[in-house]
DNA sequence: AGTTATTATGCATTCGAATGCATAACAGGG
DNA sequence: CCCTGTTATGCATTCGAATGCATAATAACT
């Protein structure tokens, strides 16, 4: 007895306008499209109608019948959100500008996908662009029913997905050379979480680049990605150690972490007394209260890049899956002594 | 003749699950919900074959019958996203908790919102929150329709939609009071975009309150809300001005800028030379590099009030329109000579 | 074993739009 | 005015799952 005092008032359908304007749904549907053939006249009154009705067609029901449903998935960590929000943007301009739309499911870390990607084959999604870690088994399951399928910043061994990210590994080597060259001898790696790919590739290709040049074990700490775990974990092992000559952190906000904890907390001076080196090149990297060292990450380029894959893709389903490395570019700020200009 | 040449497996129905199973469409279709009586024997038969073929529901066909799309939709400008990637997050997370989806839509700024609600309205959402501006008509709209509407940081005059923001303006004037006490006389401010509502009511409070304290005109500069803009447009203030005692922005990002144009550019101290306010309290604004003193928006607390107000909201749907303001807290950081503690 | 109470299942319909095919309406040509 | 060629419209079906109602199957009692 107790129903909803407010009943969601009943949708208007193309029936109705139909009903009203005294012709078959079938037109009503057709005026919706450009495609078809209908009469000017029939169809301006229809859509008259329509308008005065408040009539709008109903996607899903489109969906149903069209097998698309012109929404595309992403998939992002809370890390990812935080620190790029650029790319949900950028993702989310790209798809809105091809007509789709953005489905955005969250994460709190790579571990927690499962619901996520049952989600995007229950909807379904047109495509998905996954800026997480996926099982293989899933991997397979999305190209198996067709959907396509783009992983940002994660390398994935497989033929058929694309993958765009970043070289962290050249990069990483990169900013190993510029120390050793400038001569930096004794480092310290504040990493972001152990299964972080990214952090991974990004610290152990810096670590061995300076193992082959002769440098010893590198003191290294994991962290959770933060600033504040950045300062914190700096200052504990800076607790246990001499200062060393150069600090390389997985990200920037790592980067700023141990910046302020030098200069606020240790009193050194940077980059006199150590060179500090971030990752991404986020926008507060670039201020003058900081001026980190950094190697750039072009977010949004690579968004639209992501996007743009993906879109081929769902015209095209059997590309070649492709495997686009960003190269990025080291910029040079007063927080590290390096050689060179 | 060219046709796709790879064709978009058929998805499997329930139908296909049902004829491998050897029951019928109808309980198939209940094995996969709770509340329906069916024999666990038969269920787990179902089940089984169900995940062999690799069988999911179609999420759009159950909402095609239940008329519940069990999306939501999240309205945002660019800044918002950029400037707020927490609330993105929040947001998401709080929705998926509770069984629905997020179905972002970005948009340049206020002015570009009309794609985006003929897509809340065609798809059909369940919900809308909308961090933008929105016109009459279109809450209008989706009151007769049914569809709850919050709005986010926008006062909107309506008995249609609840809303959330942070009380703006009492902040500001409080901000002109502590600034008053601590002996400032002469102030600038530097504000967000003209039609951005949030500056507005930031900044006329601010205003107001101190004429009605005897101060006179307070030069102020429209901007774009961002730190280049306040670094930018404050030096050209200062240009052609003398030293203010105060300078008030419209957020943080212009906070920060300002204060990078004082201590990089200009050389002043700070808080000496110029006491520097900013609003929103982000990350950045609590670091010791900037210690920007601030109003701090509680934006993830507001983020779960708006998804748990619209939750509320769809359950019950002719609950009474509510305001929530919430009052911004103070945050007496280093970058103001403050009276008091 | 017979009768009732209790499940468990199936049938048929519904949601709203798109579309292939058939046909009606109309225009143009002789 | 009739015939042909277009163009515009309608009919009927489809997409995939949910659900009220009817009924078959089973359980529970005498």
């Amino acid at each position: 007895m107790n129903e909803p005092s407010t009943i969601r008032p009943r949708r208007i359908t193309s029936y109705d306008v139909a009903r009203a304007a005294g012709v078959s749904q079938s037109t009503v549907s057709r005026c919706f499209k450009d495609d078809t053939k209908i009469s000017p006249k029939t169809r301006d009154h229809i859509l008259r109608i329509a308008r005065e009705m408040g009539y709008t067609r109903n996607a899903l029901a489109r969906s149903l019948i069209t097998q698309r449903s012109n929404m595309v998935g992403v998939i992002a960590t809370a890390f990812t959100i935080r620190n790029n929000p650029e790319l949900i943007y950028a993702v989310g301009d790209a798809l809105q500008n091809s007509g789709n739309s953005l489905f955005l499911m969250v994460i709190k870390d790579d571990d927690s996908i499962g619901a996520s990607l049952q989600k995007a084959v229950e909807y379904p999604l047109d495509g998905l662009i996954c800026c997480a870690q996926m099982p293989p088994d899933w991997i397979e399951q999305f190209a198996t029913r067709g959907v396509p399928l783009v992983f940002f910043n994660r390398v994935v061994e497989t033929t058929v997905a694309d993958c765009i990210a970043l070289d962290h590994a050249t990069a990483g080597q990169r900013i190993a050379d510029v120390l050793f060259e400038a001569g930096h001898r004794s480092f310290v790696c504040i990493r972001g979480p152990d299964r972080a790919p990214v952090s991974q590739l990004r610290v152990e290709a810096f670590q061995n680049r300076l193992h082959s040049l002769g440098i010893g074990t590198i003191p290294t700490l994991s962290t959770d990605f933060s600033y504040a775990e950045g300062r914190r974990s700096f200052l504990d092992l800076m607790a246990r150690m001499d200062r060393p000559d150069a600090a390389f952190c997985a990200n920037d906000q790592l980067g700023l972490g141990v910046l302020d904890a030098c200069r606020f907390d240790l009193g050194w001076q940077v980059p006199d007394d150590i060179s500090v080196i971030g990752f991404d090149d986020i926008a507060e990297a670039g201020r003058p209260s900081y001026a980190l060292t950094t190697v750039r990450q072009p977010i949004v380029d690579m968004a639209e890049t992501a996007v743009s894959m993906l879109l081929e893709r769902m015209e095209e389903p059997d590309l070649e899956a492709r495997r686009i490395m960003v190269q990025g570019e080291l910029i040079r700020r007063s927080s590290a002594r390096l050689a060179g200009t």
